[in-house]
RNA sequence: GACCCUAUCGUCCAGCGGUUAGGACACCGCCCUUUCACGGCGGGGACCCGGGUUCGAAUCCCGGUAGGGUCGCCA
């Protein structure tokens, strides 16, 4: 029937990678999942000033880093190196021959002529119908401006093709089936429909995807909060709580559920159901997101996370046994937290010699002189506790309170800053179990120094 | 200035001529609870405005308004 679906993502390597350009990436990706079509990455690097292979691995590690696989284009920064695909080069830099030969093209036919020293394109005058899957038919007169002067720039007069040109030749050229892209580019796609009409071939279907603003409704910068991937990667977010939030601006399964994985997205994911008016920015949706899929993260996953997070909080877990990192961090997993946030949780485990660091504020209200008794008595329990397990040292902890007559509460208190230093953290008895009967004996001991001083 | 797109709770979506306008996030209250959470229960909260069409409009049409986008020898 129809020809097999081709889609592809074509980002400027600009240094950073946006996440409205990461969630056109994964509705192309979705698409050609969908449709057992193929994803190809293109470099447009036409802007020599700011390309650099640095700022094309930040666009690689990026879509890596989400999950994003593509079937055809570079495998690495380098615009000479490994590709996969018969459609290359994809790095726009590297198809100067391709465009000569498309403008020698133009010009035999007539649409395209020289004048100062560039060349410019013959424009149709007529109104262009834009047959877009999302928004409908538009149609695209020209502006007061253009008609003063229809003609646009292929190729400038230092002899470097501009975007629209490149663009629809790539396209061409690529077996481009779907152009799914943001909305800021509609208004141009007449430029691009004339553009293929002169090459005498018919243009690629169209998919105007709506855009994503800042929360305030204003337009998203480089600067604003969550405009770069990688300040999800630097925060610690799992990459499919970002894709499942970003699938969801903009496109809707009308399904009970809203938690799914890109794999399960792809096959309920079709381009005519895409929204058609923008998307604001909430990354407190995002951080559901997160809480819900680190729930239900592998135990090795969120241990592999976790030690990462700690590593680069500056605590290092490969002097301890991996089965006590391994219990210790996936007491924090039901958090849900961000992993930058883990080393808070989780940094009194590893504390040396015991010497845990007291937070200023827990120290004054759980450390004082009337918390001495309670932990020695404490220490003295735990001490007798033939089994040191979460549901023993409860019992013992509660065993205590009600002999003293006291609430359970004012008991908790004093063990946990003692223990981890802080008033909140991990289930208080499961902490005990994991940090274990001599770890828990040696900082009960020290709290009671300190508490009695 | 011209042209294009859009318009349902604070936010993201559902709705596609007749619904008590639904869900999620956020927010508020209560319960549970060793802290913070989780969980459970409950609550407040929306069809931008004005005209049409229709027996009947959130849904269709027109206008206005508002927001966004485009009109480069940037991408």
């Amino acid at each position: 029937m129809s020809a097999p679906v081709r889609v592809r993502f074509a980002p400027s390597p600009t240094g950073y990678l946006h996440v409205g350009g990461a969630r056109t990436a994964l509705f192309n990706w979705l698409y050609a999942r969908h449709t057992g079509g193929t994803f190809v990455l293109r470099i447009e690097d036409t802007d020599n000033a700011r390309n650099s292979q640095e700022a094309v691995d930040v666009i690689l590690s990026g879509l890596r880093w989400l999950g994003l696989d593509w079937d055809e284009g570079p495998l690495t920064g380098d615009a000479d190196g490994p590709v996969r695909g018969d459609f290359g080069p994809y790095f726009q830099s590297r198809r100067g021959e391709i465009y000569r030969r498309r403008a020698e093209e133009l010009k035999a036919k007539g649409l395209a002529y020289e004048k100062d020293g560039a060349l410019f394109f013959r424009m149709t005058r007529d109104p262009v119908t834009i047959p877009d899957l999302v928004v409908g038919d538009v149609v695209r007169p020209l502006t007061d401006r253009e008609a003063l002067d229809p003609d646009w720039v292929l190729i400038r007069s230092d002899g470097v093709p501009v975007f629209h040109f490149v663009n629809v030749v790539d396209d061409l050229e690529m077996g481009i089936t779907h152009v799914i892209r943001g909305e800021d580019h509609l208004s141009n796609t007449a430029k691009h429909i004339a553009l293929f009409e002169a090459f005498g071939v018919e243009p690629p279907r169209y998919a105007h995807i709506p855009l994503i603003l800042n929360l305030d409704g204003s337009k998203m910068s480089k600067r604003d909060q969550g405009a770069s991937v990688q300040s999800y990667i630097d925060d610690g977010y799992l990459p499919e709580a970002v894709i499942n939030y970003l699938s969801l601006l903009g496109w809707s399964s009308k399904t009970a559920t809203e938690l799914f994985t890109a794999a399960e997205i792809a096959p309920l994911f079709d381009l005519p159901d895409i929204n058609r008016s923008n998307a604001r920015f909430d990354l407190k949706k995002l951080e559901h997101f997160h809480f819900e899929h680190t729930r239900r993260l592998s135990p090795d996953r969120f241990v592999e996370n976790g030690v990462e997070a700690l590593r680069k909080a500056g605590i290092e877990t490969a002097g301890f046994d991996p089965a006590y990192v391994r219990a210790a961090l996936l007491t924090a997993q039901e958090k849900g937290k961000l992993f930058k946030e883990l080393p808070v949780w989780t940094d009194f485990y590893f504390a040396l010699d015991d010497a845990v660091a007291y937070e200023a504020e827990a120290k004054a209200k759980a450390l004082i002189p009337a918390a001495v008794p309670i932990v020695s008595q404490l220490a003295a329990r735990f001490a007798a506790l033939p089994e040191f397990t979460a549901a023993a040292l409860e019992v013992s902890l509660k065993g205590l309170a009600a002999e003293l007559g006291m609430k359970v509460g004012a008991l908790i208190p004093p063990c946990r800053v003692a223990c981890t230093g802080r008033l909140v953290g991990p289930s208080l008895y499961h902490l005990l179990e994991v940090l274990g009967r001599e770890k828990v004996a040696r900082r009960l001991e020290r709290a009671r120094m300190v508490s009695g001083s």
